[in-house]
RNA sequence: GCCCAGGUGGUGGAAUUGGUAGACACGCAAGACUUAAAAUCUUGUCACUUCGGUGGUGCGGGUUCGAUUCCCGCCCUGGGCACCA
């Protein structure tokens, strides 16, 4: 017999199964076991051609595609090339080849290799992601997304480089810098397109629960979407006090060491004799406004006192009491220009005019106070107030801002410990606020710092800077104190409500950040109620409550949630944020928009597309937009909508491709639909049933697959809601040192060079016997010898065949059939591998093997070995195609056994082993252990407790 | 810091409803064949050992007749996320 040459008979079968079609898919008829939907992720087509990975995934996927064939499934396994991209691009600035030709010459390549590796794709009918056939649909499916509201066009902070005049992506930033023109790079919001994934976060976390995946893929997935469970809390903004109780010295301030005096007082709100609109008084002086105040003398009322005031304050001579409220309020003023510290009580008096008649006043008079009315909303709120501090300055006009800030916690409970509050710097709240804000420079500047960072200098420094905003406060609306409010980077624009009650005494960052500014921290929780407290301690951990009035004494979670019903409400907020799809790049699928001359946008329309990619583009960079500098695509534009009207000049992300080729495959030369009704229902009626691809994909490419399919389904283009039933990683190839093989570390093997030397077939054993599918491969050369001497063993074998196999090879067999089914079904390739080896050890041992048990073994065999079972089942069975035959059958008496091997323990340690026929029961083996002579070395004077028989495995005899 | 995966001979790995640890393969060693080498074949290959055994699956405990497998507490490696409230 002729030597096993790989190189000969991998050529001749490659350029057969060419011939014959033997791949092409069906879409006529299902199989006797049905229909299965087998898919690679496809690859970008780059120069450099296939990696070791590639072979790597390709061999998983068709063994399985192989195996499934001939157990008599129809099989859609297709391929194709995700082609449009960056590399191509940047290639094409720097030699000037045209994107279009450098991925016609890479795809050939890779065609040549799929067909090399003897991999069994429909390789005539592949997809092509850059092909208009294939973007017309990536189009209409983007319109179908615009007119179901899907779609997004909003403004979102971006890098912009203000020399390119471009925004670049953060790879593209190398430390705060423009890696092309070396200028600053600024953070600037721009429109952009999006896809509004975030309205399926829940979904895409539920359904996770339908899919076979593996389980850190999903919790990934998961993580990735970073639902977090918590409340929203809203603090009510007031104008800064102008007193403070601590500044000792100041004009308005307490002054310490003088006496304080306390004094009943009146608050007189004065209403319109015939409009629903009440007096305001604003002194000159001090830049205060508020009501009519006056001291109660002693032996008036409060009656008297405040009609005296008002005919004295404001002319008004007829003022008439309507209602006097009863409670005194507390409130601390400190005297103007007096040596005294006056603590004050408060009485309100409702007084009516009964017309407005009204005394002049003098020059002096005037120069005290102007008036003003307001309406009943600020009376009423001014009712309302509990702290009634400064009753004259509730009319300011800079007190009780319409504007809240929003926060977003999971720690509600610790609400009585929140002291101030923290907005990210880009916090729209700044803006709404703008004209109460003090020392605006100082913030603008702080802002102006912030947005020239990009998000990773952000995060890199973690030393707590901000700048306080002066001129209002917050309110705890648990404790009632006024808070101080902060700018911080340390708190995220596009995350939660981009603000954060802060509670230093419990969260690390903000006991740094009030450590650094001085700030209150005050503790709430504690561990248990002994336990003493540690100022400096930071304790995150949730626990006992305390100071925390009606909730002190209960654990966290039980606060946490009467404390949200009380002060907030219950919230979502997660870490995913809408896909932005939209690529100020030219080699990506146009996004088929216009503009309307007012710059509305519109889909181009169906009948439009594809709307093809403009050829006349100089997309060397010259700081704009490739498809900006089209005049073929403005003049299209023009002549179907019109004069005025603009195109879109972005491009799609390129995992906008990737994220529904799935669904093209089934029907890939439709010209009416992406995939007709009948096709889906042919090959995807539920999702594709096993998905094979690398770990790197865990997030984004799966998570905008799912997308694309819940989307669709919503719309009412599915009727199934995820993509991939059924999903596997395989590994990365490794050098001997175990590491990546990568361009940059010059570690790369080319799988070409592999073929040359031991042939696809070998490649392909070695790289599914070498680790579990899942893990990483070693690329050991000197080990690749050992697949290669398995399948020369297997070439060896056609000497040996005789009419009848010896029994203990028949009985080898079956067991074998039995077990390689399963594990290829299973995905254990390398121990199926392993006991085929075995398998041919014990063959060589027998020499004993018919024609038709080496045809069985030829079939379990040829998923992984496709070009030699091939050859030899053609040369020794019969002159047909292996795949086109059945997958063999197994006997199940033929694998059952007469004995089986019974080890046996004294004391859970191994004795002996007996070999046992299976006819005994339990006392007759009892008996035959007891005797053997091993294990009674071990039991001789003992006392014997107890025996453990676990049935046809182990006996253990404890003593 | 958090999340995920993992840690078994010289190497890749096998074995888990708890039941012979190291299958299979690489490498290595010895032998056969050969003038010789390669290839091939045979035998051996976890460590220690007084040849009776003993220890051994990252470390330390625990449960059990019996633990690579289950529980508790650590260490290390790889990957991902991260000032995420």
């Amino acid at each position: 017999m002729k030597k096993y040459n790989p190189k000969k008979i991998e050529k001749k079968w490659q350029k057969n199964w060419q011939e014959k079609k033997i791949h092409k898919t069906n879409s006529n008829k299902k199989g006797k076991k049905g229909n299965f939907y087998l898919l690679d992720m496809f690859p970008y087509p780059s120069g450099e051609g296939f990696h070791m990975g590639h072979l790597e995934s390709y061999t998983i996927s068709d063994v399985f595609y192989r195996y499934k064939k001939m157990q008599g499934f129809n099989v859609l396994h297709p391929q194709g090339l995700d082609s449009f991209g960056l590399p191509a691009e940047n290639y094409a600035i720097k030699t000037g080849t045209h994107p279009k030709k450098t991925t016609q010459k890479n795809s050939k390549n890779f065609l040549r290799q799929w067909t090399e590796i003897g991999s069994g794709h429909d390789l005539e009918n592949i997809l092509i992601t850059s092909n208009p056939e294939y973007y017309k649909w990536t189009q209409w499916l983007f319109g179908e997304f615009f007119k179901n509201n899907l779609t997004q066009r909003k403004k979102e902070k971006t890098n912009w480089c203000p020399s390119c005049k471009t925004i670049i992506s953060n790879e593209q930033v190398e430390s705060g810098k423009c890696e092309r023109c070396k200028s600053e790079i600024l953070q600037k919001e721009i429109f952009s397109w999006f896809f509004k994934i975030t309205d399926f976060s829940d979904a895409l976390i539920k359904d996770l629960e339908k899919v076979d995946w593996p389980e850190h893929t999903k919790k990934n997935q998961t993580n990735w979407i970073g639902k977090k469970e918590g409340a929203e809390i809203e603090f009510s903004v007031i104008e800064k006090d102008f007193v403070d109780i601590n500044n000792d010295g100041g004009k308005d301030s307490y002054k310490k060491g003088v006496k304080e005096v306390e004094r009943d007082n009146v608050v007189v709100i004065v209403e319109h004799p015939k409009e629903d609109k009440f007096l305001c008084l604003k002194w000159k002086k001090v830049d205060w406004q508020g009501f009519v105040t006056g001291g109660i003398e002693d032996g008036q009322t409060a009656k008297q006192t405040a009609e005296q005031e008002v005919i004295e304050e404001t002319g008004y001579q007829n003022p008439e009491v309507v209602k006097v409220y009863n409670n005194f309020s507390h409130g601390k003023f400190f005297h103007v220009g007096k040596k005294v510290n006056r603590f004050a009580h408060y009485q309100i008096v409702h007084v009516k005019l009964k017309n407005l008649k009204r005394k002049e006043r003098n020059e002096e008079e005037k120069e005290i106070a102007d008036f003003f009315w307001t309406d009943k909303k600020k009376v009423e709120s001014f009712l309302k107030r509990e702290d009634m501090k400064y009753p004259w300055r509730v009319f300011n006009n800079k007190n009780f801002l319409k504007e809240k800030i929003k926060t977003f916690t999971t720690r509600a409970d610790t609400l009585y410990g929140v002291t101030y509050l923290v907005l990210a710097p880009e916090n729209n709240f700044i803006k709404n606020i703008w004209d109460r804000i003090e020392k605006k420079k100082e913030v603008e500047k702080y802002q102006e710092k912030t947005f020239k960072k990009t998000e990773k200098q952000r995060l890199e420094n973690k030393e707590k800077t901000g700048v306080k905003i002066e001129g209002v406060f917050a309110e705890n609306p648990a404790t009632k104190e006024k808070i101080p409010i902060f700018i911080s980077d340390y708190v995220l624009g596009g995350y939660g409500t981009g603000s954060v009650m802060a509670v230093p005494a419990h969260d690390q960052r903000d006991f740094d950040f009030a450590k650094k500014f001085n700030l209150e921290i005050k503790n709430v929780v504690s561990k248990n109620n002994k336990e003493k407290e540690i100022k400096e301690d930071v304790f995150q951990g949730e626990g006992i409550l305390k100071n925390s009035e009606e909730f002190s004494g209960m654990d966290s979670e039980k606060a946490r949630e009467k404390i949200i019903k009380k002060f907030g409400k219950k919230k979502n907020t997660y870490r995913l944020r809408d896909w932005s799809v939209s690529r100020q790049r030219y080699w990506g699928t146009p996004i088929p928009i216009v503009y309307s001359p007012k710059g509305e946008p519109k889909f181009v329309g169906e009948k439009n597309l594809p709307w093809l990619l403009p050829e006349d583009v100089d997309f060397k960079p010259d700081g704009t937009a490739p498809l900006e500098k089209s005049k073929e695509l403005k003049k299209r534009t023009e002549k179907i909508f019109g004069k005025g009207w603009k195109p879109e000049t972005e491009t799609m992300d390129t995992f906008v491709d990737s994220a529904w080729y799935f669904l093209r495959h089934p029907d890939s030369k439709n010209k009416k639909e992406f995939c007709s009704e009948k096709m889906k229902k042919f090959w995807i009626p539920k999702g594709v049933d096993l998905y094979i691809g690398g770990a790197e994909h865990t997030y984004m490419h799966l998570l905008y697959a799912r997308f694309f399919v819940k989307a669709l389904k919503k719309i009412g283009h599915l009727n199934f809601s995820e993509p991939f039933l059924k999903l596997r990683h395989q590994g990365f190839v490794c050098d001997e040192s175990g590491k990546k093989m990568s361009k940059s570390k010059g570690n790369v093997v080319n799988p070409d060079d592999v073929i040359k030397k031991f042939g696809a077939d070998a490649a392909r054993v070695y790289m599914m016997f070498a680790a579990p599918v899942e893990d990483d491969v070693i690329w050991k050369e000197e080990s690749v010898v050992g697949a290669y001497r398995f399948l020369e063993k297997v070439w060896k074998i056609g000497e040996y065949l005789e009419k009848k196999s010896s029994k203990e090879v028949e009985k080898n067999l079956h067991k074998l059939i039995k077990k390689v089914s399963s594990q290829i079904e299973d995905l254990k390739y390398n121990t199926a591998i392993s006991d085929m080896m075995k398998f041919i050890n014990v063959l060589e041992k027998e020499k004993e093997i018919s024609k038709k048990d080496f045809s069985s073994f030829l079939k379990l065999l040829h998923p992984f070995a496709p070009h030699v079972c091939e050859e030899l089942y053609n040369e020794k069975i019969e002159k047909k195609n292996i795949l086109l035959t059945p997958w063999p059958k197994y006997d199940e008496k033929k694998t059952e056994e007469e004995n089986f091997f019974l080890v046996v323990q004294v004391l859970g340690k191994k004795r002996a082993g007996i070999e046992i026929s299976k006819s005994k029961n339990q006392k007759e083996i009892e008996s035959i252990c007891l005797k053997n002579p091993e294990v009674k070395k071990w039991i001789e004077g003992k006392k014997i407790k107890k025996i453990i028989y676990v049935p046809e495995k182990i006996l253990n005899i404890v003593v």
